[in-house]
RNA sequence: CGGGAUGUAGCGCAGUCCGGUUAGCGCGCUCGGUUCGGGACCGAGAAGUCGGAGGUUCAAAUCCUCUCAUCCCGACCA
């Protein structure tokens, strides 16, 4: 009790959070830097996930009725130029390619030549390019709704980066359509921030708010933005999914007309909803812990380690027998409709240090097979959702069946812990002094740490918001769904409000 | 982009203030042996153009200038 156990990843989460979430990244082997400023190498145990995360996504997209398509990387920036707001909330990040061709400098070197009569943007993101291959397709009504998913990479010149959150290169998945009616295309907004809420939920065991961004927080020429914020284990907002209806405004921009039920012509009404390899660093921070990442079974990309421990050679035969058999076995099994992976390492280090390995990778399920387990006809089985001494001994006999039952087990575990987590820190907060300190931060040394959300009264004025967050670097994250109506007085400036939203600091 | 810090072996660091033989330490790695069910131990060994460029000096990891990268804080950021 006395003696503190060693943790596999240091610092703490309470010692220093940022810190610990680049050690947990490179613990779990997941990304590194690379030699491109901003821009990750995603490594393979990290790009499995994201493989993950991209299968399930799609097979929503599908069922919901979209299609994958695949438009260029590069955006005319007479295109960009269009929306008005669109440029100004862009033009600040964009990459902008002016040559086609490189030629000796005559010093040994290269330079840049053959410059582009129009310079290239480098997408940041893809609603006027594709607008205007759009605007080819949709001739009549009968053409509606459009409904197109492209599965890309992103780049925005951000300042500051982090691995997963902010990178100048990232991966996404963005969708776009197209519709004859306001009502069609709202309904298609928020149709898909269900499934970015669901999938939240069912895969990434994140429990995440959904609601409307407030007028300052929108995406740039957007007419509204809905989100899902999650909440991570320094108590800080992710927003992890955006979905943005928007009007009529892009369809003006890029000319996408069509021949209605009258025989007129109409400006078609667009959607736009993404999410991206940010969702990787919701997983790590919702669920890892001071031993490194924990992952839920139904994005992991392996279930299963199998360690086998022995001394001698006919130890070692035996042993790794029962490993092999016990894995052909596993992994022809599903849990979820989810195919079950398994890891065998006989690697030639200590039991303890392969041990190790897999709890620092997050893998949901580890299986130590030894001696004496070959004599008894059973394993030790560990959860990573436990302690790494917590063990239970299960016979071989009923080994297929426990997976089966504990990796579900270990999904809605996830999601509750990280329910309890969120709503415990949660705090409905009236009193604007109450408001200011619940923010401060207590140790000036670890800003990082402070209250977490709060659910307060807003009345609706954008310089409310902006004195917030001058004052405490603080947000409304979201304008809940399931607010209800409620009278109250503005947490800023005390005049009448209607309902409350959800206020926090945020990555 | 502003402020601060850091950059020395694969990783983590000392040495830099106050310049001086052959640049150290821990982990990891290789070889040999003992171990192995909670991050093993003993012995031997390999590995570094001190982030890069330029300068000062008889002499630079150490001083100066520039530059690149990373981290933290800010600004910025669907």
């Amino acid at each position: 009790m006395s003696k503190k156990e060693r943790t596999a990843i240091q610092p703490t989460r309470e010692e220093n959070y940022a810190e610990w979430y680049q050690q947990v990244i490179k613990a779990a082997d997941l990304a590194e830097n690379s030699d491109v400023r901003g821009c990750m190498v995603i490594k393979p145990w990290g790009y499995a996930i994201w493989e993950n995360i991209q299968h399930s996504l799609d097979e929503m997209f599908r069922e919901t009725g979209h299609r994958n398509a695949y438009f260029p990387i590069f955006i005319p920036k007479s295109f960009f130029e269009k929306e008005a707001e669109h440029v100004e909330g862009f033009a600040k990040e964009c990459a902008v390619v002016t040559h086609s061709r490189l030629e000796h400098d005559g010093r040994g070197g290269l330079k840049a030549a053959g410059e582009l009569t129009e310079p290239y943007i480098v997408r940041p993101t893809s609603e006027t390019i594709i607008g205007s291959s759009f605007a080819k397709w949709v001739n009549s009504y009968r053409d509606l709704p459009l409904k197109i998913n492209q599965w890309a990479n992103i780049v925005r010149w951000e300042m500051r980066t982090r691995l997963f959150l902010r990178t100048t290169e990232f991966l996404w998945q963005e969708g776009h359509t197209v519709h004859e009616t306001r009502e069609e295309a709202m309904e298609e907004t928020l149709t898909m921030l269900d499934v970015y809420a669901h999938f939240a939920h069912e895969y990434l065991a994140i429990p995440v708010i959904k609601g409307e961004k407030t007028e300052g927080e929108k995406f740039p020429g957007a007419v509204n933005t809905y989100c899902i914020e999650a909440m991570m284990q320094d108590k800080k907002a992710l927003q992890s999914g955006t979905s943005h209806f928007l009007g009529q405004n892009f369809a003006k921009a890029s000319n996408i007309r069509f021949q209605n039920r009258e025989g007129e012509f109409d400006f078609a009404w667009t959607t736009s909803w993404g999410v991206s390899t940010r969702l990787i660093g919701a997983l790590i921070m919702a669920h890892s812990d001071d031993n490194g990442l924990v992952l839920p079974p139904r994005i992991a990309p392996a279930h299963v380690a199998i360690i086998p421990i022995y001394r001698s050679e006919e130890e070692k035969a035996a042993v790794l027998d029962l490993a092999k058999q016990i894995e052909e076995s596993l992994k022809h099994q599903h849990f979820d409709g989810i195919r079950i992976y398994t890891e065998l390492d006989d690697r030639e280090l200590t039991s303890s240090e392969r041990n190790w390995y897999w709890i620092k990778k997050g893998i949901p399920l580890r299986i130590e097979i030894g001696p004496r387990d070959v004599a008894s006809q059973s394993v030790m089985l560990a959860r990573r959702d436990q302690e790494p001494r917590d063990k239970q001994s299960v016979p071989v006999a009923d080994l297929i069946a426990t997976t089966l039952k504990v990796l579900p087990e270990m999904q809605t575990n996830l999601y509750g812990r990280a329910l309890r987590f969120r709503d415990e820190n949660i705090v409905k907060i009236d009193s604007r002094e109450e408001f200011y300190t619940f923010f401060t931060p207590q140790n000036a040394a670890q800003p990082e740490i402070h209250g977490g959300f709060a659910s307060s009264h807003w009345c609706g004025n954008e310089a409310c918001e902006e004195k917030i967050k001058d004052d405490l670097k603080v947000t409304i994250r979201c304008i809940p769904f399931d607010a209800k109506a409620e009278e109250g007085a503005c947490i800023c400036c005390g005049k009448a409000s209607t309902r409350r939203v959800f206020f926090a600091k945020s990555y």
